[in-house]
RNA sequence: GGCGGCGUAGCUCAGUUGGUUAGAGCAGCGGAAUCAUAAUCCGAAGGUCGUAAGUUCAAGUCUUACCGCCGCUACCA
């Protein structure tokens, strides 16, 4: 009996490209295994969407003088563009913008609240009057209370790193104009998550999923689940169906997945089954698989299985086969930086199937993984090329120059052909299984292996010498060699479908190459007398100098990120003082006359100064960064008239001046000889 | 600070419930072959599995501590 499975992959969020890490993440997993699926002969529909709501996309927009919607179009129409070109085959690629998702998402707001599900709250927040909106926190920027820092955001300082609530923030402003926010009351609906949380444990619990899903939403359950606005006031997004909730949409992390409900049933419209999405959502039988990375989790594992639980009558998540993170080049990917490497760009030099051979050979199942070009460049080379590719012109060369282009018969099996067919039978249904149980990394190197095991069969069959002296062999080798790259044809499909359509219509074969059902890849289905298309080159090597000025890109983002993190960051300067001010400060030079590290400590050095005819005692934390024995003699610059401090039990009577570079401190001294005690103003 | 993850051959990564000489691919080394995109195939070599203890007849696999990296979390600073 045939399996009925609903397949997501995350809504890709509207302001941005599309880069390798997105796919590796949720989209070419899905898509492989949406593949085998089908080739399996199960009932797949495959959904995704742009999520098209929320701040960040408001605000993208209002700096590029667009209105949202001209925002969300414009990525719409390229990221979906992006993925057909990539071959990431979605049933349907919607967006949340659409009025049926405006209204699926209104009919599960309305149900949570006539189940008396959700709680409403007051609460204060910021508002900008100039921009008339309520402030996220991250759009509030101002002094940091903790540190006094300059350019805290209203979430979090980043130079002192507490968290912050927005209106504890000295002098705020708006991030997006500058003006200065006031404080507003507004009411907010939230989802009482705490509420929800024992059934949520129990469903969980029976769960066998993968260790990196399960761990995080233990975290979260030990913490205890918090209650969680559901509603944002903003001009932007799905209007909340209430009659007192003038001017508010849903949050975004609540429509989007509805999102997933809403694409499938247009996709029932588009193919004239309106009625067909009941069929994926709402009968028990039906899978529902979401692909996701790992910074989705907690969303699709708690948050929306909650929002389905409630609501009733959904399926809720079989199985959300999360994935790690992709790295390039060694570092973490930052669209900010720039730092990816993004689909169009990518797709406007090379071929879609190598880079999703590379991602599926590295997918990063069980812990971050890093793609680099290097890897890319062997990953076509050495595999597809030199193995896949290498086997199958090896073996169409000879059916062309001595079979005249004809796939010629097999008049016996000998023992070394029977042995390699069921050799590759046998990887076909391993790579299978493992692509069923998302291994498909391990599937990846599965299908590649059945290739390697092609090469070993021609090189001990030897096809070159048996065409002198026993042609029939011959025959039967090369016989055996075609039915092999049909099999692979149809195993690779999922990894690179645009070559395994061209290998098929290579061979001569009728339809495509997922007409081969994947049981059937390694059937002996004797393809004897078929006349080979045009025979060409399906992997061309890609060499150094292609690849040279990706990597030489990505080099220079690095470069440049260590060079703005060598400067200190926007220079934010503490408040103005007046020349008097600075004039209490008693600064010196001084000679250190002897250091010794401060026992049990790391940072610390006891320093004795000679100041003029005095001595002073200083404990500076710069033991990091000079040992003891250098500093004797260095004159250096002590701010004299500090406040003695006692540090581990020692008194220090000053400090001395040393910058703050990005590899560690530097002692301020002199540039010229100076006697000590000399004052510096 | 708490929680979680990671640290395995030169490189990228596997290692299922603890069980025999720790795996694969690539690079490097030796060889075979010469049909093919100088591609293929075979062989050997390569690791005190982050460090240090512990549990066990037996630990990469479990426990504890520590080091390094990462993530999440928190109304310490």
């Amino acid at each position: 009996m045939n399996r009925k499975i609903l397949v997501t992959s995350a809504l890709p969020y509207s302001n941005g490209l599309i880069h390798i890490g997105h796919l590796a993440g949720a989209y070419l997993p899905a898509d492989i295994y949406v593949r085998y699926q089908r080739m399996a002969g199960n009932d797949v529909v495959f959904i995704c969407g742009a999520d098209e709501h929320g701040v960040p996309i408001t605000i993208a927009a209002m700096k590029q003088g667009k209105t949202p919607q001209e925002l969300v179009d414009y990525y719409y129409k390229i990221n979906r563009d992006s993925f057909e070109k990539i071959g990431i085959k979605f049933d349907n690629f919607s967006r949340t913008s659409l009025p049926l998702h405006h209204k699926t998402s209104q009919e599960f707001f309305l149900a949570l609240h006539e189940k008396g599900k959700l709680k409403v709250k007051e609460i204060k927040q910021l508002y900008c009057p100039e921009d008339k909106m309520y402030l996220a926190d991250r759009y509030v920027n101002g002094i940091c209370p903790k540190c006094g820092a300059e350019d805290a955001r209203g979430d979090q300082c980043e130079k002192c790193g507490s968290w912050l609530d927005p209106l504890s923030l000295k002098k705020p402003k708006c991030a997006i104009c500058g003006a200065e926010p006031i404080v507003k009351t507004t009411k907010h609906w939230y989802l009482p998550m705490a509420d929800f949380q024992p059934d949520l444990e129990k469903w969980l619990k029976q769960k066998n999923w993968k260790d990196n899903v399960m761990n995080y939403c233990n975290g979260w359950f030990k913490e205890g689940l918090r209650d969680r606005a559901i509603t944002r006031d903003l001009d932007w997004g799905v209007p909340v169906p209430l009659p007192d909730a003038e001017g508010k949409v849903m949050y975004v992390w609540f429509d989007a997945p509805i999102g997933y409900i809403s694409a499938t049933k247009e996709w029932a419209e588009k193919i004239g089954q309106p009625d067909l999405w009941k069929d994926y959502w709402q009968n028990p039988d039906c899978e529902l698989i979401h692909f996701i990375g790992k910074d989705n989790i907690v969303f699709h594992a708690i948050f929306w299985p909650a929002t389905l639980m409630e609501v009733g009558g959904y399926n809720l998540p079989t199985q959300i086969p999360a994935n790690e993170f992709l790295n390039l080049e060694g570092n973490k990917l930052s669209t900010s930086k720039n730092y990816a490497v993004w689909l169009p760009d990518y797709l406007e030099k090379f071929s879609p199937d190598i880079l999703r051979y590379a991602l599926a050979a590295n997918l990063p199942e069980n812990k971050d993984t890093d793609f680099s070009w290097k890897q890319f460049q062997k990953c076509n080379n050495n595999e597809l090329a030199d193995i896949l590719g290498n086997f199958i012109n090896r073996t169409l060369t000879f059916v062309n120059k001595y079979c005249d282009g004809t796939i010629p018969p097999a008049e016996s099996l000998s023992e070394l052909d029977k042995n390699v067919l069921n050799e590759i039978a046998k990887l076909a249904a391993e790579a299978g299984e493992l692509i069923n149980s998302f291994k498909i990394r391990a599937a990846t190197a599965k299908v590649m292996d059945i290739a390697r095991a092609a090469n070993r069969y021609f090189d001990a069959a030897q096809p070159w010498k048996t065409r002198k002296n026993d042609f029939e062999t011959c025959q039967t080798t090369l016989n055996v060699c075609c039915r092999i790259i049909r099999t692979l044809a149809i195993c690779f499909n999922p990894f690179i479908p645009f070559s395994s359509d061209k290998i098929w219509t290579m061979m001569g074969f009728e339809g495509n190459s997922t007409d081969g059902h994947w049981d059937d890849a390694a059937k002996e289905i004797d393809p004897a007398g078929t006349k080979l298309g045009k025979t060409e080159i399906i992997f061309k090597k890609i060499d150094d100098e292609e690849l040279q000025p990706e990597i030489d890109r990505l080099e220079k983002i690095v470069a440049d990120m260590e060079q703005e993190n060598a400067v200190p960051e926007g220079i934010a300067l503490l408040p103005q003082i007046t020349f008097d001010e600075f004039g209490k400060t008693d600064l010196r030079v001084a000679e250190i006359l002897t250091a010794e590290a401060v026992p049990k400590t790391k940072k610390l050095l006891k320093l004795s100064l000679k100041l003029g005819t005095e001595k002073k005692q200083v404990v500076a934390g710069i033991a990091e960064f000079y040992k003891p024995e250098e500093l004797p003699g260095k004159k250096v610059i002590l701010v004299a008239n500090l406040a003695p401090a006692k540090l581990r039990g020692i008194e220090s009577q000053g400090m001395i001046l040393a910058a703050n570079s990005p590899t560690g401190l530097v002692l301020v001294t002199v540039e010229k000889d100076v006697p000590t005690g000399s004052k510096v103003s």
